[in-house]
DNA sequence: CATGCTTTTATGTGTATACATAATATCATG
DNA sequence: CATGATATTATGTATACACATAAAAGCATG
């Protein structure tokens, strides 16, 4: 069951595919190994390695030593999404970017922040609550308290003409993080920044990230009713 | 600056992770290239490379040929959330996953829907509406259209005992998907499947999928109020 | 028959080498 | 000086080979 010589990796990659879209190689199936299947696309072993194994990144095959390679059953779609500087964002939107600073203070923070930052509940904090514009209108809403304990310089900021969400991914770096999405209803607060009715839907992205052991910074993001996120699967 | 020897690319990578965030080399810097890191490691240039893609792949690094590997200005975070099937998210929880079926008829679809899907406004389609629940607690609502004019195996199944997610998965491959997050009120259809009031903020997915030129499935998934989806980054 | 040791096997990875390719830098020429 | 040909260079990838490692299968022993 000679195939053409099939020299590159994504060449491999697309005949894999192509058999699995085909159902020669069903859900759950074991495929031949990578010696055989080298063979069988006259090329060398590692340049089907390559393609396998980028496969089972993207959750289409499932691979375990000595056990070989299966189709995955159930292939897990892995939804990428970009979480970029929200100006980007807009702009990449091919809109005008706006922003305004709607609230800078220190102070000791709500003691379901100060436990997710795990700082002590005395400590005070920068908090920083921005709405980001596109074309003028309401686009995020930025609500974030910045560990400023371990992030000192952040007093120094006025964040007037650059929102916290640049001026740190510039200035402070991170080594993980969480990051969740959920739908909340707009309080009144948030309502009057983003310019909709009390108790809108909108989207909700919480992230806390860290620094090794310090936490960095909690923010979550408010975007405006109808937003969407949107990518490829 | 001979580093000691770092025989893996895993270690390869931690110690250019290291750099990246003790800001030895800091965002928009270009880093050596390959050849020199390879010497400098005392490790084969492909040992180097391996790292060296793999994190550009998630996003932490720029490569260009020629022009060479530097660090990301703005590292885009790339969330990469995990949808699987929504039994297995419920059982993971520990939950009992509990399935009841609550419509299925072939009719015309609203001419979003059949737009979408890229079928005629007459043809009759596969209308399928299911609730998930978590311990007896609605989990999740599945609104689906399934194209059964390419997949006419749809009509023979009454999704009765298995939902409609598991069913496609394992039966119709697909090539390619389009997927968007979004908040919106609860219906007073949906908020009353859900048990929740009406125009409840609640977590909306929306996925559109195909195989090569035919479209397969529409279906928009309701968490119920609360739900948060979470990844690290 | 259960339990633990040993063998086998498929994937995982490192190395040296070679060539491909994109993109920049340089140079020649009008 | 502008423009296009050419050289250079860093990444991208294919190959053959070797050895590492996880896990299944087989085997021996109590």
């Amino acid at each position: 069951m000679n195939v053409q010589a099939a020299q590159t990796w994504q060449s491999v990659q697309e005949e894999v595919l192509r058999r699995i879209h085909a159902r020669e190689w069903k859900p759950g199936d074991l495929i031949p190994n990578e010696a055989e299947l080298a063979k069988d696309f006259g090329c060398a072993r590692s340049t089907v390695n390559r393609a396998l194994r980028s496969l089972a990144e993207r959750g289409l095959l499932e691979r375990r030593r000595r056990a070989g390679t299966r189709v995955a059953a159930q292939p897990v779609a892995k939804a990428t999404l970009n979480i970029a500087v929200i100006r980007h964002e807009v702009e990449d939107r091919g809109a005008r970017y706006g922003y305004q600073l709607a609230l800078r203070e220190a102070r000791v923070a709500p003691t379901h922040i100060s436990a997710a930052l795990g700082v002590g509940v005395q400590d005070r904090l920068l908090h920083v609550m921005a709405l980001h514009l596109s074309d003028d209108a309401p686009y995020a809403l930025e609500d974030r308290w910045i560990n400023s304990v371990h992030v000192p310089d952040a007093l120094e900021q006025d964040f007037r003409s650059i929102s916290a969400n640049e001026w740190l991914l510039q200035s402070v770096p991170y080594t993980r993080g969480e990051i969740s999405f959920a739908a909340i209803p707009a309080s009144a607060e948030n309502a009057k920044h983003l310019n909709c009715p009390e108790n809108s839907a909108v989207l909700a992205i919480n992230r806390l990230t860290w620094d090794h052991d310090h936490s960095v910074t909690a923010v979550q993001v408010l975007f405006a009713p109808g937003h969407q996120m949107r990518t490829q699967i």
